[in-house]
DNA sequence: AATAATACGTTGCATTTGCAACCAAAAGGA
DNA sequence: TCCTTTTGGTTGCAAATGCAACGTATTATT
């Protein structure tokens, strides 16, 4: 546990938060840590969960996958990262969507309502939530924005929204995307070939020249 | 403002929070309320905001609009409902959203951070906090459950998955959703006459039937 | 180094979709 | 009641896209 607290104190979930309360706090929720090889499934669809991840070390995609196994990659987890879509443990609803590890990672499970429903309303609990609202709302953010690049009406749209979002995040022209071709497609909720025919279009055009996982916006 | 007090202490907001106290906390907020018409503008997509709204009485939108003007419904706004995207300003980001007033309505607005950030961490606060917590989990789910709809990778899955989860969410096979023709094809983000087209083709291979803005699934 | 596996681009084709234009029915106003 | 406005269905057409199949370059494995 000791050689994770610096992730811990790092990640937006326990800012402003002393390390000795940070122990109190995983006590009250229960916690554990498991380790998971690449491409193994941290949570399934159809799971009820009482307890929610962060990511300690490693990296995980939430994947979102319909009836007929189409897969659609909702958001990255990086280090520090919790998996927000489990706040559906709040509502006690299946999760339905899977969380699958893209590396080996090492994930910190706690019971988030034990600690939310602890009768000591003391001032570390006060901010451990004020923390949880802070990271959530982020998370209204990135899924409204994924909701703007899926809403264009067509395929060259959604990539150039995507695109600009990115540069703009990078502050830069010239930047990489964390995804390969096949996951940008599963983001993007389209087809590998279209999406590579269309950004051969663009590049054509000359609205932008990419490399594998680089770009470069003109 | 008394004859709104049934409204908020209905609303999940101010669950379990007796009515003198949401006055404490309405005036920590710095509250007011306006009135709006049918069709008027209630944020900007472009408006940096403090404030954030409760509908006290009415309808409203939150819709997303793209560089073209495409209009893109997000939600559908009811009353007690909290116009949960303005958590953009617990970063203070601009809106990237339009809400819209659909109805005749009537709106609370209160500074939440005031409230969160009061130096008195008493009970109610706590509370309050939480139900906010509550809220904005809800949304979440909600959004996902639109990048469900939007990642089909044609029209005729996005209307079934809608309709199955509106038939689920009235538990009737038999149902009225809270659009119209456009708002609906707004919301999936499609054409119109497309969406007229499919739903026609649905019904012609007998898996729905649906007149207007109600509908039977097979 | 040889081989296998993976990632990415390309292309043909059938289907889907956006778009525009038009029509009919229903709702709203004068 | 008549006229206007709104709403929704239909259709033709061009363009976009999903899908499958294939080729090549890159990376991983032995």
């Amino acid at each position: 546990m000791k050689k994770y607290i610096n992730v811990l104190t790092g990640s937006i979930l326990f800012k402003n938060i002393k390390e000795e309360q940070i122990n109190e706090i995983l006590k009250l929720g229960d916690f554990n840590i498991k380790e998971y090889d690449k491409n193994e499934c941290i949570y399934h669809k159809e799971d009820t969960v009482k307890k929610f991840g962060i990511l300690l070390s490693g990296k995980a995609s939430i994947i979102k996958e319909d009836y007929w196994g189409n897969k659609n990659i909702v958001t990255n987890i990086n280090k520090g990262d919790l998996f927000a879509e489990i706040f559906s443990i709040l509502y006690e609803e299946p999760l339905n969507v899977s969380v699958v590890s893209t590396e080996n990672s090492r994930i910190l499970f706690i019971n988030i309502s034990n600690i939310l429903n602890s009768n000591k309303s003391s001032e570390v609990i006060n901010i451990f939530t004020k923390n949880i609202l802070r990271i959530i709302s982020k998370k209204t953010l990135i899924l409204n924005k994924k909701i703007e690049y899926l809403s264009k009406r067509n395929l060259r749209d959604k990539i150039l929204s995507f695109l600009s979002d990115q540069a703009q995040l990078n502050g830069n022209k010239s930047f990489y995307i964390p995804f390969d071709r096949q996951q940008m497609a599963d983001f993007l909720a389209t087809d590998r070939s279209a999406l590579s025919r269309e950004l051969s279009n663009i590049q054509k055009e000359g609205l932008i020249e990419y490399n594998k996982n680089h770009f470069i916006l003109k």
